[in-house]
DNA sequence: TATAAAGTTTAGCCTTGGCTAAAAATATAA
DNA sequence: TTATATTTTTAGCCAAGGCTAAACTTTATA
């Protein structure tokens, strides 16, 4: 079994992934020194779960693949599961899911996800890998990246800052939202966008972590 | 916050005690070699959670007494959190909760606590410290030290051993189950007890791992 | 009561996963 | 193209938490 430190740094990969990985990103996602990085991207390397080429950065083997989705997978599925069993806000789920994602047997993974009916997103509308480590492939685009006047619809929302979160809660932003960018100021460093009965204007930074799809009826 | 070892040693040092608990069996429980258990125990005496008498046996500190139970109740409101939501088995409880115990914030405690409604028991009978260590006094016995043909309702089950459980269980023993001894064995090794339409023989090493109190009705 | 056995502690070692400071490589700017 | 920043790696250190083997206490036995 991997130690808590090697699940979070594979997962850590996979998420700055697939390739070229930077020890600086690395350390900072994790909060640990660079040093402290390059040392376990070392070990991991050995270990042959990690491809490292000094300098120039890291990425995942198909093993330590599989290893980080395995993470991914049980981390989606305790945020799905403390969603619906307690009922937690979408902020404070991912901080709660990032601890016990080390400490579920693969026989609880499985009734958690059948008591859920193996879903396939989390409520931040996150794919939820399958056991073997299939990843639905997502067509949905930044909002960002969306032309004026079209109808969107949210898909998914970052998971990591609760203060983001409580916002984008608080102005009705989240999965299954329907919306329309009405202007960009580009000068004021935001969109503005209309909701169902609201309107909010958008850092674009926090426009860039949101993902949507054209509506289609 | 406590490392998962120095929860682990603080809880078992708290199941074998209260007091002089010996080092033998702290390193038996906790699958360590002797020479490990005496070292973290003076690591702990170090850090006030524990009190050492050298040859003599470990205790705990008021404030390693209040961090163990702090860790029993996380344990015990998972287990009957997980027999509540999923449908486990009583047996495959104990092992998961052992794990994930050490990684649920106070947060998350107390919603778990809240939705369970602050039961006072886990599904094996064991009594759940409140969230500042009150803890229940029971005054329930052994089953081996009863006499015979009494009316007795179970009360606690022992909860580390699978085998054991799931035997307790396919014979209708459980926190609630009603039953009378109907004669002991003292060469076999057991005693007969009779359940509501069942009987079973029961080894006394087991039956001294079960408690009940006087069915009063 | 002397000796053997059992239990406990000490000594010395190891791996993991951190850290800082210095060296080396790469990228950027003059 | 050379000098300066930035990034990465290496070197050396540390604490936690394991281990085995040897020394020391305590307890049991003859
Ligand atoms: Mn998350
Ligand atoms: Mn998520
Ligand atoms: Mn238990
Ligand atoms: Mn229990």
């Amino acid at each position: 079994m991997d130690s808590v430190a090697v699940e979070n740094y594979l997962k850590s990969i996979w998420e700055l992934g697939p390739d070229d990985v930077a020890t600086q990103d690395l350390a900072q996602l994790l909060n640990v020194a660079p040093a402290s990085a390059t040392k376990m991207v070392q070990r991991l390397t050995e270990r042959g779960l990690v491809k490292h080429i000094p300098y120039k950065g890291a990425s995942l083997t198909s093993e330590g693949r599989r290893r980080a989705l395995s993470v991914v997978r049980r981390h989606r599925l305790l945020e799905t599961f403390l969603a619906q069993t307690l009922d937690l806000g979408r902020e404070q789920l991912h901080d709660e899911a990032e601890r016990l994602e080390h400490a579920l047997s693969t026989e609880l993974e499985t009734a958690i996800a059948n008591y859920l009916g193996n879903p396939e997103r989390d409520p931040h509308g996150h794919p939820i890998p399958g056991p073997n480590g299939e990843l639905l492939i997502d067509e949905d685009i930044l909002l960002s990246d969306c032309s004026l006047n079209q109808s969107l619809v949210v898909t998914q929302v970052p998971d990591r800052d609760p203060n983001l979160l409580t916002w984008l809660e608080g102005n009705g932003i989240f999965p299954g939202t329907k919306l329309k960018i009405i202007s960009r100021d580009d000068f004021g460093g935001g969109i503005n966008v209309s909701l169902d009965d609201s309107s909010v204007q958008i850092a674009i930074s926090v426009a860039s972590e949101v993902y949507v799809i054209l509506e289609t009826d």
